[in-house]
DNA sequence: ATAACATTGGTAATATGTTGTCATTATGAC
DNA sequence: GTCATAATGACAACATATTACCAATGTTAT
C-alpha cells in the first residue's frame, strides 16, 4: 500500500489555482478600471508599498514571482503613465529606485481601500482557521518551486 | 467592533495564487517540454480526457475558465501539429467535437504519468486534511467568481 | 589594477490570454 | 415557417508574460 490519495487532490489544487488566478485577474481588472489601473499594474504598486521603501525593478520582480523584464515592461509604461517615478540608487548607479508618484500615492489609496472591503466581504462565507491553512499549503507549494 | 482578520489573510492567498500560477506553469512546461506540449496545451487535452468524450471549443473554454476564444486558437494550433483531432457533431453542425488525436492520446500518457508521480511526490509533506481544506477553500472562492 | 563574473537595462520573438467585432449557424417564441 | 436571439467561428488589437540575447555597469578574486 504505497499509494495515497493525496496526489488526486493536489492535482485538483493545481487546476482550481489555474482557474482562480483568471478570475482574481478579471476582479483587480474591474476594481481598478475606474482608475485605469490593471491587475498586473496594481500589483507592481502593491509590491513597493507592502516592501515600504522603493524597489529596483529586480526586486519588484524577486517578490512577484516574475522575471525582470516582464516588470521592467510594466514600469516603463506605468513611468509614462505617471503613476510611477524613479529615484536615483545611492548604492546602485544602474539600478533605478522605483517608488509610486503623488499621483500613483492617491490611486492605490482609493485601490487598496476598495480591495480591503472586496477581501472582507469574500472571505465571509470561510473560516479563519481554513483560510490560515490554505495560505499555509499555498505557501509551501510555492516554496516548493521557487528555486 | 466589525473587524475580522480574514480579510487580509484571503488577500495574502489571492497574492500566492497570483505567484504559484506562474510557477505551475513553469512545472507544467518543463514536464511537458520533451513531447512540445505546453501547459497550456495540456491543460486543453486534460480537459477533453477528464470528460471522458470528445468536447466543443466552448464546452472546453468553460471547463477551464477561459474565453472561447483563447482556445479556439490552441485548438486550432493542436489540431495543425496533430495532437487533436475534430469529429463532426451529430447534434450541432457548426461546432466540432474536438478530441485527442491517436499521437495526442500517447503523448497524453506519458505526460499523465509523468504528472501522477509529480503530485504525489508534491503532496508528501502536506496531509489529507490540508489538502482537502485547501481545495474545498479554493473551489469556494472560484464558484465566488464565476459568474 | 585587472580580469572574470554577475547584475541590470534594453530589445525582440514568441506564447498565452482578454476584449471587441463580424458573419454564420442554431435555437426558440410566436 | 418566420423572426428575434443566442451560440459559434474567425479575426484583429491589445495586455501580460516568458525566453533569449546583447550591451553596459558593478562586484569580486587575485
Amino acid at each position: 500500500m504505497t499509494k495515497t490519495k493525496k496526489g488526486p487532490v493536489f492535482t485538483e489544487i493545481a487546476l482550481e489555482i489555474f482557474k482562480l488566478g483568471g478570475l482574481l485577474v478579471n476582479e483587480g481588472d474591474l476594481m481598478g478600471s475606474p482608475y485605469g489601473i490593471t491587475s498586473a499594474r496594481w500589483k507592481i504598486m502593491g509590491a513597493i508599498v507592502r516592501a515600504g521603501k522603493p524597489l529596483t525593478v529586480p526586486q519588484i520582480a524577486k517578490t512577484m514571482g516574475l522575471t525582470r523584464q516582464a516588470v521592467q515592461r510594466l514600469v516603463d509604461v506605468m513611468y509614462a503613465d505617471g503613476v510611477l517615478a524613479f529615484q536615483t540608487n545611492p548604492e546602485h548607479k544602474r539600478a533605478k529606485l522605483i517608488k509610486l508618484s503623488e499621483v500613483g500615492e492617491e490611486i492605490y489609496g482609493k485601490l487598496d481601500k476598495k480591495q480591503v472591503d472586496w477581501a472582507q466581504t469574500c472571505s465571509i462565507h470561510l473560516t479563519k482557521q481554513e483560510l490560515d491553512t490554505t495560505l499555509s499549503v499555498l505557501k509551501k507549494m510555492a516554496d516548493m518551486f521557487d528555486h
